[in-house]
DNA sequence: CTGAAAGCGCTTACAG
DNA sequence: CTGAAAGCGCTTACAG
């Protein structure tokens, strides 16, 4: 790889001069400026982006810290960060943590050595003291669906509106017995469905019906087995909430096995809409949220904290987007 | 953030002996070690990444260029190159370039400036001679999924095998009037499955049936769109094959609304199973890549080739997954 | 066992 | 308009 040495080299003249050219930081005469870029063309020169970063303290990357990207909402916020951290002139780097705690600690202090300006993370809230430490050591900090520390800004959705949402909109469909697939409360999403369902459940006078098993929460089996529990459970029950797609495939595919007809028996809807849910052969109602947007926004906000002066860092700000109602045939 | 001088002269020591205590490069006596190991420790010390790597000469870190993330076979492949390159202690950088030449262009030129040691790429076949420099400038690459250039190492699936034998497969079931849904044939994914697809129905006696959309390839619509025309186009269709997953449930989306029932009256195949197709009210039978192991496997080769001493650079190899039928309900 | 020095490739005041 | 110099934070021969 040829350096600005040898650039300088080349069209004779200092590398002072050639960095001042090359980034148009002040004037070149134009004689000169001609010379250079020849140069830097002829040898195929390009700027060392880690000298770079190394001397301006600015890395011009993001990293983002997810569970799992396959088939989960995941993936689609990726797409939305690296879109826009793409235009503003920001890399992306992300790290897989399958939910692992550890693995995640192993991330989170891979990032904060100087791989990145700000993190992005959908954590499991293990860590919390952790990041508050890299956000204090100065490196931006943003919970993106999972708001597992209040000290730390983060982008959600309204989970708890979106559970008891769809408790009354299931009710006003005719349903008495409504069963909810949930996973873990330690985590902020489930946690706020599960509130949101069992308010609204209250409030109605039902009954609440919950479900759980020993399977990944994230998975089509989950979905599956907490479908089949509810259905002996509960001889009489008319609707079924998934917290995410994937649950709710295992929870249509337990009631086809049981010849069980959706939605005219049982109606399903899932409680996070994010695309596949639409394109199923009944396809899902659900309550979708604007996933895309929302990976754009956490990368904006991100990056306006990265660029702010340090003087003036912006305070700790929690940004909530309210879920649709997607009604489809499911329900 | 604390630096290395401010633990060498917290540990009244010099900087250089810091260094080697930290990295545990040479003897260092154990007293010194513990009196460092302390102040680095109370300043909260965390190596600069920048600074090593810009004077270590390797950054530790692979960037990936994708066509798309969300739904797509690239969420597990990238899931199994994280995995796989975090575990050799490699960072991993994405790229996402919704197919455009221009988008992936810029990123392959943002990549090279000394952002990542190699990259594995699922290109758009319209930058082969950028790849091939950078390759030149000392930057390994890796085809992965889409071999789009002969002169650069690659990880594919048997694409044509996939086709031909997903033919077969159709035609001992005793359909003879078998659909093609498919992708541009500038990709050579769905170039190879066409060919595979072709000289099938050609060995059999039968009738090509193809189909075309103006609707993005990897898309539900794609298929649903397609679909509908081999309706039209074709009275006794029997047999639909999709190019990919999603594909696959937009055509069932079509028969579903056409009243024809799956598999009793047409069946459907897809050729790039990742899980989804599994997970429906009918599951949907498939030829199943192996997407995770080729991301850990694309990770491995491309990190050897990293880590080989500058002589002696692996040449150019080709590596070829077969892919296997997973027989479901929809056939 | 440890210090002093050079250098990775760049940028940016400071002179002139 | 351009050069010389310092320095970003680290590592690593080279001495001793």
């Amino acid at each position: 790889m040829a350096t600005l040495k040898d650039v300088a080299r080349l069209a004779c003249v200092d590398v002072s001069t050639v960095s001042r050219a090359l980034n148009n930081t002040s004037y070149v005469h134009p004689d000169t400026k001609k010379r250079i870029y020849a140069a830097a063309k002829e040898l195929g020169y390009h700027p060392n982006a880690m000298a770079q970063a190394l001397r301006q303290g600015r890395r011009h990357t993001i990293g983002v810290v997810v569970p799992r990207l396959h088939l989960t909402i995941f993936s689609e916020l990726l797409q939305g960060i690296e879109e826009q951290a793409r235009q503003l002139g920001y890399a992306t780097l992300i790290c897989n943590t399958e939910d692992q705690p550890q693995t995640e600690k192993e991330c989170l202090n891979r990032l904060r050595n100087g791989f990145v300006d700000g993190i992005i993370i959908a954590g499991t809230g293990y860590n919390n003291r952790l990041l508050r430490d890299i956000q204090a050591s100065g490196i931006a900090v943003i919970q993106l669906i999972r708001r597992q520390e209040k000290r730390i800004s983060s982008i959600v959705a309204d989970y708890e509106a979106c559970g008891s949402d769809a408790v009354h909109f299931l009710y006003r469909k005719g349903c008495r017995e409504i069963g909810l697939i949930n996973g873990t409360l330690e985590l902020a999403p489930y946690k706020g469905r599960h509130d949101g369902y069992c308010k609204a459940i209250k409030k109605l006078g039902l009954a609440e019906n919950l479900s759980q098993s020993d399977y990944p929460v994230n998975s089509f089996e989950h979905g599956y087995e907490c479908a089949n529990q509810l259905l002996d459970d509960v001889p009489r029950l008319d609707a079924i909430m998934a917290a995410i797609d994937i649950q709710g495939l295992g929870a249509i595919r337990a009631l086809t096995e049981r010849k069980i007809r959706v939605p005219e028996e049982v109606k399903v809807i899932s409680l996070t809409g994010h695309a596949v849910g639409a394109m199923l052969e009944t396809s899902m109602t659900s309550m979708e949220m604007p996933a895309h947007e929302m990976g754009v926004r956490a990368a904006q906000m991100l990056i306006d904290a990265v660029d702010a002066p340090s003087g003036e860092k912006p305070s700790v700000q929690h940004l909530t987007f309210a879920t649709v109602l997607a009604e489809r045939e499911s329900t």
